[in-house]
This record gives structure tokens, C-alpha cells and sequence, in this order.
DNA sequence: GACTCTCGAAGTGAATGCATTTTTGAGGCT
DNA sequence: AGCCTCAAAAATGCATTCACTTCGAGAGTC
């Protein structure tokens, strides 16, 4: 279909139709994320729609679709009918991703204390034991890399606020880029995990401020470990 | 083109076309976000793009792209090859904006100040000015929106995370929809305005606990005067 | 009478085609 | 040599079309 670099398109949609149920447009748009993220696209690259096209070996229309949202979301910036190009800055993306995290979350936590349903919090509570048995390595970190998501996820529906929940799980959706991180200390896990808990007692008991802080403190000793850039 | 409806189709059309240089997508989308604020989409109503296409008289593709958008900012749900649905508490959208920006906006001027190029805040004083020359109503309600969009977007922008200012600069476009409030007592405004030049001159000096301080006390000022949930 | 199954209608996702705009590179001019 | 002009080439936005999925009503069965 694609004229010149066909090869790598059809690799790439291979990969994507692995990942059954999710549209083309999702995939050309975490394709594009991942390639600024990684470096390849810098800032003020422009990105030529229908070159991504061929080489994604999807049409046009799921690429601008994928445009379209990475432009409201700031990543890119088009003016009508010109092309796109990389903003300025969206290389530090994961480290913008975990600034605003830091400060909406403790508030979505504060809000959500007490308002999760009994349901929800028993299916946290059955993902935070999953984690406890320690099997696998790989297992291990898929099970923590589960509740982790569940966790912020739940505290962003129960906060009450709809723009609060779709920004909170769309930064939860970034971390799938940054959880290839095998070679992570394991006692970072470990300590990550235990936070997690303190965040989830708090909130079964309806503790707002303790959950905000339990909340605070997790994000903050995240990004104080890591190195640099690579926040999420 | 359209078959039904097409009267309906050609008017809203001619409205959009009054605004320049703003693409299909951005007309629909902006219209679906109305017509779900003014509580005639209510939640769990579904949305037919291809019915949606047709009153607005343009075809799928845009329609399909501004839903996207949509559902990425979490106002409309959305599974694979479903309808798209109005996500439950939506009309209190306004509410939920001006709720996140009371968690963000005082650490973007945190970290704004001082770090604003200076002939954008000699630009910005020109604006503020602007406002004090009390001529017409409706011209000093307009210099008044300018000045507060520009302060608030300069702030984002130059809070150097470009999440931070993305969801900042999507927040302040929120407010068009809210500013058609003539009857708004002129009280407000005023108050309003001194709060923007204290915001300006603790940017200009570079006082970021003055800046952060004043930018919180602006937004929940704001919050508490206005009735129930027309908050933004 | 209630339930299930099937088949037609409608809707969505994606591909392609078309008109308009922008890009860009060559040529002429100062 | 540098700048401007302009026309060909390419890219964008939107419309249209195609393939597939889902929804819904009616017939058939228990």
C-alpha cells in the first residue's frame, strides 16, 4: 500500500493488532507520543500526516484524528492547514505529566476518601494481594503495575470531577511508556507498594487529610528517586 | 447534502463560517460541548455522529474528530464501534474546570513569575489599561475578557510544563462559553480586574508566593460569589 | 405467553477522492 | 550575490465510500 518505507508500516500494525480492541487512531496516537517521547521527534519537528501514514500503514483519517487530539493536548501545535510540529518542551512531557499529578491527585484523594464503593475497594484490596505473594520477578511487577493503576484510577472516578478523572487517567495511561523499567530496583516496588496501601486505608476509612498526604508523599518520593527526566 | 434536517444544518453553518479561520472540527466541537452544558444532551444520552453530521451540516470526518476529543477529555464515553454517550455529571463541566484551576493555576504563576518575557508583560499592561478607560458597558466587559485570557494563558505559558499549560490555556477557552453575562453586576468585574494587577505586578516582580497567593485568592473569590454551579 | 434466533437497518471505523491551501524550488530581477 | 515572484508539487481539510459491527424488530420455537 505504502509507497516507500512499506516494511516498517506493516510491522508496526502487526504490533498494533496485537493489542486487540483498541482503534487505529489510538494506536497512530501513542506511535507519535512514543516517538517524541523517545527523542526521535524533536521540538519544532514538523510531522507530515500522510508520511506517518505510509509508514504506520493505516490512512489518513485515524492519523489526523491522532493529530487532532495530540494538538488539544498541547503536545503539538498546528495552525489550519499547516502542518504540525512538536512543541517546544514536550521531550520533559513525563516530567509535566508528573508535576500535574502532584498537584491533583492529593486533592482527588482528599475528595475520593469515603466515596469509593465497597465493591471497588474489595477488588483493590484482592490487586494489592496479588501483589504481596511474591512469585515471578515479571509476575510481581505486573501485579503492582495492576493495582497501581487501579488504585489512581479509582481515587480519579470517586474525586467527583470529571475534568480531575480524564486528566488523572490520562496520566495513568502515560505510565505504560515508562513501566519498561525491568532493571528498577526491586526495593522501590517494594516501598512504592507500601505507599500505596497507606493510601488505600485511608481511603476505606474516609481519612481525607490522610489520604491526601499519604497521596502527596507517594508522588513526591517517586520523582526524588529517579533519575533526571524519567519521572512517570 | 443532508437528507433530514437540513435547514437546522445550513444555519449553524453560517454561524460557524462567522467565526474565521476555525476548522469544522473545532465548530462541532465546540457545539456538542454547548449543547451538553446547556443540558439539552443529559447524561447517558447518546450521540450519533452520523445524526450530529447532519444537523450541523457537515460531514462525518470532522464530527468523528471532535468526538474524539470528546472522549479523550472524558466529557462523552465511548467503547469500540459503540455510540458515543454523555459521561454522568457533564453539565457540571464548568464546575469541574474552575475546580482544577484552583489546584493549578497558583503554581503555574509559582512558577510563572518572573519568567515572563517582558514585552509579553508590557503587552499585558497595555491590556490592563485598556480596561481602566471605562467607556462602553459591553467594550469594557470586552477588554476585561481579553486582559483576563491573556494574563492567565501568559501564565500557563510560561509556567514551563506543557501539560500545565495545556489544560490551563483548554480551561480559559471554557470561559467563552460562560462570559454571556451581561447582567453580571459591574462590582465583579472591578474586583476582578484589581485581583488580575495584583497577579500582574507579583509576575513583573518576580514573587512567586505573592503571585501563587494572589492567583488562589482570585479564583476562589470568584467561585464564591457566583450562584450554584455557572462557576467559570 | 415468553424466550431465542435470525435477518434487515443503521451506525461506526477506516480508506479513498477531491478541492483548497501551503510549501518549495527554480527563474528573473535589482 | 541576494531578494522577490511565481508556478509546480505536496499536504491539509473535508466529503464520500466501503467493510464490518452493533442494534432492533419480527418470526419461529419451547
Amino acid at each position: 500500500m505504502a509507497s516507500s518505507t512499506s516494511e516498517i508500516g506493516t510491522e508496526a500494525q502487526v504490533e498494533a493488532t496485537g493489542e486487540q480492541s483498541v482503534s487505529s487512531a489510538d494506536f497512530v496516537y501513542e506511535e507519535i507520543l512514543k516517538r517524541i517521547v523517545q527523542g526521535e521527534l524533536r521540538e519544532g519537528s514538523p510531522l507530515r500526516g500522510s508520511t506517518i501514514a505510509a509508514e504506520l500503514g493505516v490512512s489518513r483519517t485515524p492519523v489526523a484524528q491522532a493529530i487532532a487530539r495530540l494538538v488539544a493536548e498541547g503536545v503539538l501545535n498546528q495552525e489550519l492547514n499547516h502542518r504540525a510540529i512538536v512543541a517546544t518542551g514536550a521531550e520533559r512531557w513525563f516530567m509535566s505529566v508528573h508535576e500535574v499529578r502532584i498537584l491533583l491527585e492529593p486533592a482527588a484523594a482528599t475528595a475520593a476518601a469515603g466515596k469509593i464503593p465497597e465493591e471497588q475497594l474489595e477488588g483493590l484490596e484482592e490487586l494489592s494481594e496479588a501483589v504481596n505473594l511474591d512469585s515471578g520477578n515479571s509476575q510481581l511487577r505486573e501485579a503492582a503495575f495492576r493495582f497501581d493503576h487501579a488504585l489512581h484510577n479509582a481515587i480519579a472516578e470517586s474525586s467527583g470531577n470529571l475534568l480531575l478523572k480524564s486528566i488523572i487517567q490520562k496520566c495513568m495511561s502515560f505510565k505504560r511508556f515508562a513501566y519498561r523499567v525491568p532493571n528498577d530496583p526491586l526495593e522501590r516496588l517494594t516501598r512504592s507498594h507500601q505507599e500505596h496501601l497507606q493510601i488505600l486505608k485511608a481511603l476505606k476509612h474516609g481519612d481525607s487529610d490522610f489520604a491526601s498526604s499519604a497521596m502527596l508523599l507517594h508522588l513526591r518520593s517517586t520523582v526524588s528517586e529517579l533519575p533526571d527526566h524519567h519521572v512517570v
